[in-house]
DNA sequence: CACCATGTTCCTTG
DNA sequence: CCAAGGAACATGGT
């Protein structure tokens, strides 16, 4: 569930849930999520200690933690990788097949669950010092991106995966930022102009800002009979999936929602890319026909 | 069986 | 040393 707009999702719900808590005990489940703390050390920082707050950072949660002592602040992070989810269980649930860390708070479990562990709940917190700035950040100015955008030869779609350069986008929401900015994702990034860059910068805040808005209106009531959550690409049904609000990633074939002309996908850096041939790229093609022969769900 | 999947990190190559 | 590309990680869905 894992882009900027998803985890600040997450964020928002957690947070009033886990403040001042206190987590009584920790079951590490899958060692490998600590990396590199070694779980000794884990369950030495984390047990006995207070939640004081839960907050984002690009893609991570940041866990304020007072241990027991009563001493200095402690921080946790989290990173949900491409399968994790957090939320609260009844204690008397069983625990899924693939909960990685399992904390206990008494009237709940908090769970960290990850069919594919390649998330993280560690105290090491050195990736953070990696991250480029905030999207959303309100300081941010296009000059700064366009700075650091100038030297790289790299496609502009590859470069909004680049963490240090720009913090929190993935590769569902840099399809979607340069579909409603007009930008082929195939352009060099050190042939945009500082305007291009500027429509950039205000195609991503709408894109995330709308996904958050919208996320907001999902009711993730984790701790229900349901244990599931709203916020899933994949696998989810019903009215208001998650996928149909995204303008062109996953819709291969499908007509543009401006043109009509048919979304193609393309592999940069080894992952998908969708984009609009004509609004983005410029290219004559039919609008109506489907254009392509796969059949999507 | 084949291919695809929201992310990051490591290794190799140039 | 840097940039760029690819594989690896691990499991499940289609």
């Amino acid at each position: 569930m894992p882009e900027l707009p998803e985890v600040e999702i997450l964020v928002r719900h957690l947070d009033p849930l886990l403040r001042n808590r206190v987590i009584r005990s920790v079951d590490v489940r899958r060692e490998k999520i600590l990396r590199p703390t070694s779980p000794a050390e884990f369950a030495r920082r984390a047990t006995g200690a207070k939640i004081l707050s839960v907050a984002r950072r690009a893609k991570y949660l940041l866990f304020a933690l007072r241990p027991p002592g009563g001493k200095e602040a402690d921080l946790l992070i989290g990173h949900l990788g491409m399968t994790g989810r957090i939320y609260l269980a009844p204690r008397d649930r069983p625990l899924p097949r693939h909960a990685a860390v399992v904390f206990d708070l008494g009237l709940h479990y908090c769970v960290f669950e990850d069919t594919r562990y390649f998330g993280r709940m560690t105290f090491d917190t050195a990736p953070l010092a990696e991250l480029g700035p905030e999207p959303l950040e309100p300081g941010l100015r296009a000059e700064v991106l366009w700075q650091g955008l100038r030297r790289s030869r790299q496609a502009i779609k590859v470069k909004l995966l680049d963490q240090s350069l720009l913090a929190g986008i993935g590769n569902i929401y840099a399809s979607e930022s340069l579909f409603v900015a007009g930008i082929a994702p195939c352009r060099r990034a050190d042939r945009l102009k500082i305007d291009e860059v500027s429509i950039l910068l205000r195609a991503i805040r709408k894109v995330l800002r709308e996904a958050i808005a919208a996320g907001s209106t999902v009711p993730l009531d984790f701790a229900g009979a349901e244990g599931r959550d709203g916020l899933f690409y994949y696998g989810s049904s019903g009215p208001g999936r998650y996928e149909e609000r995204l303008r062109v990633y996953d819709r291969l074939g499908q007509p543009c929602l401006r043109c009509r002309a048919p979304i193609r996908r393309t592999v940069q850096a080894g992952r998908s890319t969708y984009f609009c041939p004509r609004c983005q790229c410029g290219l004559r093609v039919r609008a109506g026909s489907t254009g392509n022969t796969s059949r999507d769900r």
